[in-house]
DNA sequence: ACCTGAACACCGTTCAAGT
DNA sequence: ACCTGAACACCGTTCAAGT
C-alpha cells in the first residue's frame, strides 16, 4: 500500500496527472493492472489517497514551526507553506480538501488552520468562514497557477516569461479605449510571480480578518 | 458552429464535465464524431470556447446593472453575478478564465472588474493583484462547490442536507481535545449555505482592499 | 490474503475518402 | 467548404482464475 502511494506520487511529480495511469503505475509496481484494485477502489479514492499523503509532509512542515504571538501571522505562515508545497506539485491544487473523509491529514490541517481563529474574538460561523476564505486563497491561486503551463512550457520548448511575454504582447494590441485596466496592468502581468500574487490574495483576505476581529 | 457549442453547453448543463463527449455530441447534433474536428482543434479548445461562450451571458448581465458610487460595491455585485452563473452550472468553475486566448468574454469580463479598480487609489500593481484576488475567491470557492456532489446527490438519493449531516456526524465523533476547532464549527458546517461562506469570503478580501485604497 | 491475464466498454484523435 | 466511417491508441474497471 505505502509504495502505491510512493509510485503514485512519483508519476504525479514527473508528469502531472495525466501521467497517473493504472497500467503506467502497475508497470513500475512491477505487476498487473488489476492488482491495485485491491489497495484501492477506483482512481479517485488512488487520488485522494495520494493527495493525502503528501499533505503529511506540509502538516509535518507546519507543526514544526513554533506557534507565534499572532494568530493571523500564523495563518499566513500556514497558507505560504501549503501554497509553496502546491506551487513543487502543482497537481495538487486540483484534489486538495476534495474529501475530508478519506483524506485524514487534510482535515488536520484544516484543523491546525482552524485553532489559529480560535485565539481571535470572532464567532463561530465567522471563524467557519475565516478558514473557508484562506484555503479558498490558497485552492483558487493553485488552480490558476496549475492549469498555467501549456505543455510547450513543459517541454522546455518555451519558458515562462516568454510564455508570458506572449500574451502581453498580444494584449498590447488592444485598444487603448476598449481595455484601460489591461494596458494599466499589462507590465505587472508580464513577468510577473505566481508567489507575489498569491501573497496579495492572502493579505487581502487576513487585512479584512483582521479588521473583522478588531485585533 | 454555434448549434455545436449550444449542444455542447447543453450537455454541460445536463449532466457534468463527463457528459460532453465527442460521441455524445456528435449524437445530439446528428452527424459523425468526426465533423466536429472541422470546427474545433480539441477537447481543450471546445471546453474553453463553450466557457466563453456561457461567459458571453454573464457578461451581459453584469453590463445591464449600473455603475453605482463604490467602486467596490460594484466589485462585489459583479463578482457576485459570475458566482451565480457558477452556482447554476458547477462545471463552469473549472474551465473559466483558463485560456483568456480563447475565452475573449472572460478577457472581457477581466478589464470590466478591473476597471472598477482604477476608481481606486492604487498603484497598477495593487489593481492587478486586486482583480486575481477577487477572481481568485470566486474559482477558488467554485472548485469547492463543485466537486462536492458525490454522484449519491446528483441521483437524488441522498440531497444536500443529509450529506452534510453525514459529514458533521463523523466530525462529532472526533475527540474534542484533538479537534477544537472542528467541534467549534460542527453546526456552523451542518446544512451551511455556499453562497453565504462565498460572500463571507469576498466581503474579506473587499474589506483589505478597501482598507488598502484608503475608501 | 494477494495477484494475474484477458476482456469490456468506453475515450480523444486521425485519416482517407466522400459530397 | 463540410462531413463521414472506420480505425488507432489509449483509458478505468471487472472477473474468473490462479497462488
Amino acid at each position: 500500500m505505502e509504495s502505491v502511494l510512493t509510485e503514485a506520487v512519483a508519476l504525479l511529480d514527473e508528469a502531472g496527472a495525466p501521467a497517473l495511469t493504472f497500467r503506467a503505475l502497475a508497470q513500475r509496481l512491477g505487476g498487473g493492472v488489476a492488482s491495485i484494485y485491491w489497495y484501492v477502489e477506483s482512481k479517485d479514492e488512488l487520488l485522494d489517497r495520494a493527495t493525502d499523503h503528501v499533505v503529511g509532509t506540509v502538516l509535518a512542515d507546519i507543526e514544526k514551526a513554533a506557534p507565534g504571538d499572532d494568530p493571523i501571522d500564523d495563518l499566513r505562515a500556514m497558507a505560504m507553506t501549503l501554497f509553496d508545497a502546491i506551487v513543487d506539485r502543482p497537481w495538487l491544487g486540483a484534489y486538495f480538501m476534495r474529501n475530508t473523509d478519506l483524506q485524514s491529514n487534510s482535515l488536520r490541517l484544516y484543523e491546525k488552520l482552524g485553532r489559529q481563529t480560535l485565539r481571535l474574538k470572532l464567532d463561530a460561523r465567522q471563524r467557519f468562514h475565516a478558514v473557508s476564505a484562506i484555503v479558498g486563497v490558497v485552492v483558487g491561486s493553485a488552480v490558476d497557477m496549475g492549469q498555467e503551463p501549456p505543455q510547450e512550457i513543459l517541454d522546455g520548448a518555451v519558458d515562462r516569461e516568454e510564455y508570458l511575454g506572449r500574451f502581453a504582447s498580444a494584449w498590447r494590441e488592444l485598444d487603448p479605449a476598449e481595455y484601460p485596466f489591461i494596458h494599466e496592468i499589462v507590465d505587472e502581468f508580464d513577468g510577473h510571480d505566481d508567489v507575489d500574487q498569491f501573497r496579495s490574495a492572502l493579505d487581502l483576505t487576513l487585512a479584512g480578518l483582521r479588521l473583522q476581529a478588531g485585533a
